[in-house]
RNA sequence: GCGGGUGUAGUUUAGUGGUAAAACUCCAGCCUUCCAAGCUGGCUACGGGAGUUCGAUUCUCCCCACCCGCACCA
């Protein structure tokens, strides 16, 4: 779980800023809001960008060996059933409401126990090898305990899920022995489902996906017999997806609406490899979140236990990251097998082989996938990037983000607003930048002013153009971090800038 | 889903059974030659619905949202 280590902020504090400078709203906000949705706010949907566009940039326009697609949300049904999505991700639950544990239905078994042809009571077990005996010696207690004479029927076990209405209630819970205290089983289903067209009976049923992967894994072939690709080799999409979160938590973090950016890599099927290449993805993808801005020592590795490991994954690696809530899952590496591959394979009747043609062999390849949320690593950068120091003596809030991933690239201001001449020249250049970047005029209140609210924002430059830039032509350029300014020329000023924000 | 807490402008707070105060922010104007200066003016709120009451932001109930635990997170 989570280490409580001091974080710079609060997440209450962040909340409240992106709300009051325009990052993310509540979704429905005006209807009371909807648990688990958001919204992008005029900087956010900014920032969303910035960090959709560096992800796509570093990994697939710079290499050689990923390519891209975008597959719809909705697919056919029966791709969720190949996935394991419709067997794995509908489980009907048993809440103790006594000691609040949540049991698995499917889990959970219960008998009458019935001395004499006469039910005296129930008794619970959770499924193990041995869930008989154990049945058995609670039945034994309970008659003791009830003092009945006479010969004890053989238990029954059945599941919890086909016990009848007026029962749920005598069944004892596992964890206190005593009745009264169960749920009915409740389905618990993680995917949305709609329906695809007039009819709503159960042919029309459809899902919203709950993970992007399945569109890469369902155009494999297609990709491989047009896309000019050889094994290793990505698919990388970024899209919206869907899980209907029993609780959704920490703002952005759990949504029931996410957007996912994610690859799966393709590589031979040879025993002995898929450890090197989900190690250099671990790697690759650690030097990508330092690129960005957040720097190493806030984030982690968790390798999943073997018992905790999803259906399809043989290992599986979450980069972490030091949210103030604890250290959480930023991005997942999981290595897949061919599980998907093969499993759409057998669903579909279609081939999902690879013929290698330096191999000389065909097979089915196996599968790293390095995954994130957009929304996390949104949340992470801010965490990251917030910061407050003193100017002055005067308390500053500043977020640091790397020009990259800052919404706004530069702000120009004039000195003063009440001198034609300032206010021309800055519109002037303000216009020029424009065309490569999204910048931002401001030319009301004090020049101080004007700076904070930028810090704030996280833009890492204000270019102000003062008096000398009416004799020389020069603009100072003033540093985020540092409030340090330098002069420079127009021509250079330019030079400077692509250099930072475009990485 | 369970238990506890909270809900008043954009934000942070005050207050009342007779519909509400402030600070900061924001906007406009004046002023301002580099780090939240000043002056003037302005916008904006009792989460939603029922009930009790002559009258509810205030009391009661239900719902919704947020926060903290627990459980869940293939």
């Amino acid at each position: 779980m989570s280490e409580q280590i001091e974080s710079k902020v609060n997440m209450e504090t962040l909340v409240s800023l992106c709300k009051r400078r325009g990052f993310i709203y509540q979704s429905s906000e005006i209807f009371g809001g909807i648990n688990g949705f958001f919204d992008y706010a005029p900087l956010g949907v900014e920032m969303r960008r910035n960090i959709k566009e560096a992800w796509w940039r570093d990994m697939v326009h710079r290499r050689e060996d990923i390519v891209g697609i975008d597959a719809s949300i909705i697919m056919h049904p029966d791709v969720w059933k190949a996935s394991g999505h419709i067997e794995n991700f509908t489980d009907p639950m048993v809440d103790c409401k006594e000691s609040k544990m949540r049991y698995r239905a499917d889990q959970l078994f219960y008998a009458s126990v019935i001395v004499d042809g006469e039910t005296i009571g129930y008794v619970s077990v959770l499924e193990s090898p041995d869930m008989e005996e154990k049945a058995t010696e609670q039945a034994e207690g309970l008659k003791r305990k009830l003092a009945k004479q006479g010969a004890l029927n053989k238990i029954e076990l059945k599941e919890y899920i086909e016990a009848g209405k007026d029962e749920f209630e005598l069944i004892p819970s596992p964890a206190t022995g005593k009745p009264g205290s169960l749920t009915e089983p409740r389905n618990f289903n993680l995917m949305f489902q709609t329906y695809v067209g007039a009819l709503r009976d159960e042919s029309a049923i459809a899902y919203l996906r709950p993970e992007t992967a399945q569109g890469i894994f369902t155009n494999f072939k297609n990709v491989v017999d047009t896309g000019r690709v050889k094994v290793p080799f990505g698919i990388a999409q970024i899209g919206k997806a869907f899980r209907n979160e029993i609780t959704p938590r920490n703002f952005i973090f759990r949504s029931r609406e996410f957007e996912a950016m994610e690859i799966e890599y393709f590589i031979p099927p040879d025993d002995d490899i898929w450890q090197k290449y989900h190690r250099d993805w671990i790697d690759t993808r650690l030097d990508w979140f330092e690129s960005i801005g957040i720097s190493r020592d806030l984030l982690g590795e968790d390798v999943h236990p073997k018992e905790k490991l999803s259906h399809y994954s043989r290992a599986t690696t979450d980069i972490t990251f030091h949210y103030p809530f604890g250290m959480h899952e930023l991005e997942g590496i999981a290595a897949r097998g061919d599980y998907d591959l093969r499993q759409h394979q057998e669903h579909s009747g279609k081939s999902m082989e690879y013929f290698d043609e330096s191999r000389k062999e065909r097979y089915i390849p196996h599968v790293i996938e390095p995954a994130l949320g957009v929304d996390r690593t949104f949340l992470a950068l801010l965490c990251a990037a917030y910061d407050e120091d003193e100017i002055d003596g005067e308390k500053r809030v500043a977020l640091r983000f790397h020009p990259r991933i800052a919404p706004i690239k530069a702000a120009v201001f004039p000195l003063v607003k009440n001198k034609p001449d300032l206010v021309v020249k800055a519109r002037e250049i303000f216009k020029n930048l424009q065309r490569r970047w999204n910048v931002f005029y401001d030319e009301s209140g004090a020049i101080g002013r004007r700076y904070r609210r930028m810090d704030e924002i996280g833009t890492p430059f204000g270019i102000t153009i003062d008096f000398d830039t009416l004799d020389d032509g020069t603009f100072t350029l003033r540093d985020r971090d540092t409030t340090k300014q330098v002069r420079l020329n127009e021509n250079e000023l330019i030079a400077h800038l692509s250099e930072k924000i475009e990485g």
